[in-house]
DNA sequence: TCTGGGGTCCTAGGACCC
DNA sequence: TCTGGGGTCCTAGGACCC
């Protein structure tokens, strides 16, 4: 059997477990640039405010039912999430950590699995503060269907016999099944299939046509047959990027170089962090889709590194060539993306005859900034490129602490 | 003023190989 | 009149996830 334990809206359980007070008050979290709703506590869902609602638009909502809001804090969610999974762990020794707020277990032999569900529950919430429902069957998609009835529940759901999981995907909605997202929804629609029990009475040749053997592996999971085995150890990563919003529109060549160097040192601490090397660059400068008054252009590049690396320095000199290839002036821009491909774990990466003793060099930097930022913060050292005035910074006028993760933000009890 | 970010998997089609 | 067969690799696009 597989568990599925997921965090109850879990950036707003995550301020809330600093900020008790508000518990039992309408809460939610803003995306990036403090956009757009991306959490609701079950107040904010209860008033109907939508997920993806943008921030300016409810304002009215927010002040007259005073609503709280946080800017999203990332650090502090992090850490909140290896609390848990940490937790769940001990609970068995096969854990596939699926995402930030969601983990499947593998209870293979277990007995009594109710009972042991709900002690897992008690467990996680005691020791981190984080609620979370708990759904618990023979597949990985069904253990997803339990886990959505256990939260309109007692938090707990077990699926063991074939009647249960009948009954369970009698009243199911298609669109709510993981794997099945809005254009196969859709075209389920036009089928006349609106629940689940309905979509796994479809002939499996008709779902392997129109929805491939991702739609197949499903329909047989929902039978019953497991087709997803756990991953308990990942994959290596096949591609890094970012692409993260400025806080506004830009046309300015030497705030898009700042933007540049910044976003790929964050990117090649996080190669060096995977022990991986990039093989392959890509940058791309994205304008905002949703200005129908401006031009829209996205101008992009790509090329291969002479070998593959992780060093700040290197990768920033590769951004910044690639960047001069494709700015374009009098566009105004939204975002950098950069991306890299051809990821090798540094161990595998070959040292470069007329280069290699250049990168060992270079690397040694690098480490030493990864040690000092660690230590005294994220940007202590940055390039020159960087270290400006940050004009392009992104909006997030509502941050919370980070409570667990920098000595200064530690609560103190009086 | 204001609309997130970072990923994975699958398929079709084209280029290329011997 | 008539133009092979079997295969790999790469990319773009589309779907999905949280």
């Amino acid at each position: 059997m597989y568990a599925l334990v997921d965090c109850n809206n879990f950036y707003v359980s995550a301020e809330r477990v600093f900020q008790p007070q508000y518990k039992g008050v309408p809460v939610l979290v803003l995306s990036n640039n403090d956009g757009c709703v991306i959490s609701r506590s079950a107040e904010v869902k209860a008033l109907g405010i939508p997920m993806g609602a943008q921030f300016h638009k409810i304002q009215e909502e927010v002040k007259h039912f005073n609503i709280k809001y946080f800017s999203s804090n990332y650090t502090l969610y992090a850490d909140m999430s290896a609390r848990v999974m940490n937790n769940l762990a001990r609970f068995t020794p096969d854990i596939e950590i699926y995402s930030i707020d969601e983990a499947f277990l593998g209870l293979f032999g277990f007995k009594d699995l109710y009972n042991y569900g709900q002690r897992i529950k008690q467990t996680i919430e005691h020791n981190t503060g984080i609620p979370v429902g708990i759904g618990i069957a023979p597949t990985k998609v069904l253990a997803k269907v339990a886990n959505k009835i256990a939260k309109k529940s007692t938090g707990v759901c077990l699926l063991e016999t074939p009647a249960d999981v009948t009954a369970a995907l009698q009243h199911f909605p298609i669109e709510d099944l993981w794997g099945i997202g809005r254009q196969y929804a859709k075209k389920l629609n036009q089928q006349g299939i609106f629940t689940a029990q309905q979509f796994i009475q479809l002939p499996l040749q008709w779902v392997e046509k129109n929805m491939t053997v991702t739609g197949a592996r499903i329909w047989r999971e929902l039978q019953g047959e497991v087709c997803m085995e756990l991953q308990t150890s990942h994959d290596p990563k096949k591609i890094i990027s970012t692409a993260k919003g400025f806080g506004k529109l830009t046309d300015n060549y030497q705030e898009l170089r700042e933007a540049t160097a910044d976003y790929t040192a964050r990117l090649a601490a996080k190669l060096r962090n995977e022990q991986l090397c990039a093989s392959v660059i890509s940058l791309r400068l994205l304008c905002n889709p949703f200005r129908k008054d401006l031009p829209q252009y996205n101008p992009g590049c790509s090329f291969a590194l002479n070998h593959p690396i992780n060093n700040t320095i290197e990768l920033s000199k590769a951004a910044q060539y690639a960047l001069s290839k494709v700015y374009t002036p009098g566009i105004l821009f939204q975002k950098v993306e950069i991306t890299f491909t051809g990821l090798l774990s540094e161990k595998e990466v070959q040292l470069h005859l007329f280069t290699g003793y250049k990168s060992k060099k270079y690397n040694q930097v690098a480490n030493a900034i990864d040690d000092l930022n660690t230590r005294f913060g994220p940007g202590t050292i940055q390039t020159a490129t960087a270290a400006r005035q940050q004009a392009w910074a992104m909006r997030r006028k509502h941050l919370s602490r980070n409570y667990t993760t920098s000595w200064s933000d530690i609560l103190r009890v009086r």
